[in-house]
DNA sequence: TCAAACTAGTTTCAAATTAAAACCAGTTGA
DNA sequence: TCAACTGGTTTTAATTTGAAACTAGTTTGA
């Protein structure tokens, strides 16, 4: 079996940003860093991923500027694992995930976790995207202007 | 090695969606398939993905319900690959990920592909997460109201 | 203070998954 | 009609993953 390439080369962003988060963990990585999940042992417990694999991802996401590592702020002289500003842009990513997941995954009345806001204690609004003007936008309504040798 | 375990009683959202999207292939089809590809050779030669498992993942992407099989619209006797509406509802997620991408992933001036309105041919707004009241959450102004047995 | 428990891994090994290539039957186009 | 194309499946080998065992340093609590 050929190594997977790499499509850090791609002139696509979404092929690009699945180059470093398109796994089966990455992204669960990173709801649990939202969270305020930062230590290698509670990752661990809350997702179930065996060590190894949760080892190489976290050194994968270091190595892609999605999260840091710190000195533990317990006092301890353990370490945490924590959100660059690159990583906390994956909010909207996360956010339109658990939105999808909400509307297509559960049962009507299924209980499910929910995000809400702090103060209000609301859901968020659905995020759709729109456009400069600030108008909402179907996938028909664009198109992808592609580079040269884009595939 | 033991089986993957599935995520689909998951009482988060996001770790379900995931279950269904969150590998190296699938939503790169899901935007090929938002860029007008249907077929299957069109898809295999667009990605570069191996056969097999290109028929793997359309198989469980419409399995999923995300994608639908249908006769092919240029009257062969061919079929297509289309999005179905829950497919077209994941439009969010992979805008969300292709202006992460643009943000951080590039040089900055370095081209790549972009995602455009068909009217104005501007790029769209960039997506953040907002309360109920429109108003721009941040990760830290919101939280996960977790069930009893959630992870 | 000393042992038990916890932290943060690494190593080993087998199994699952992935990729490439070969193969194949039906369809289409020249 | 016949070569090329479509949409796969099969085979084989390499890569990746997962579970468990192992390690070494840190913290806790009796």
């Amino acid at each position: 079996m050929a190594k997977r390439k790499t499509m850090q080369d791609d002139a696509c962003p979404v092929a690009r940003s699945l180059d470093l988060v398109g796994d089966r963990w990455s992204l669960l990585l990173v709801r649990d860093a939202f969270d305020g999940i930062r230590r290698f042992s509670d990752f661990q417990r809350n997702l179930g991923v065996a060590r190894n694999i949760l080892s190489d991802r976290l050194a994968a996401l270091v190595e892609a500027g999605v999260m840091a590592v710190q000195p533990a702020s317990d006092g301890t002289s353990y370490q945490e694992y924590v959100l660059t500003p690159r990583g906390e842009r994956l909010f909207p990513v996360v956010v339109a995930l658990r939105q999808w997941g909400e509307q297509q995954l559960f049962a009507p009345g299924e209980p499910h976790s929910q995000l809400l806001t702090a103060d209000t204690r609301q859901p968020l609004a659905p995020m759709l995207p729109s456009n400069a003007a600030g108008q909402v936008v179907q996938s028909h309504d664009t198109f992808v202007n592609k580079l040269p040798h884009d595939k």
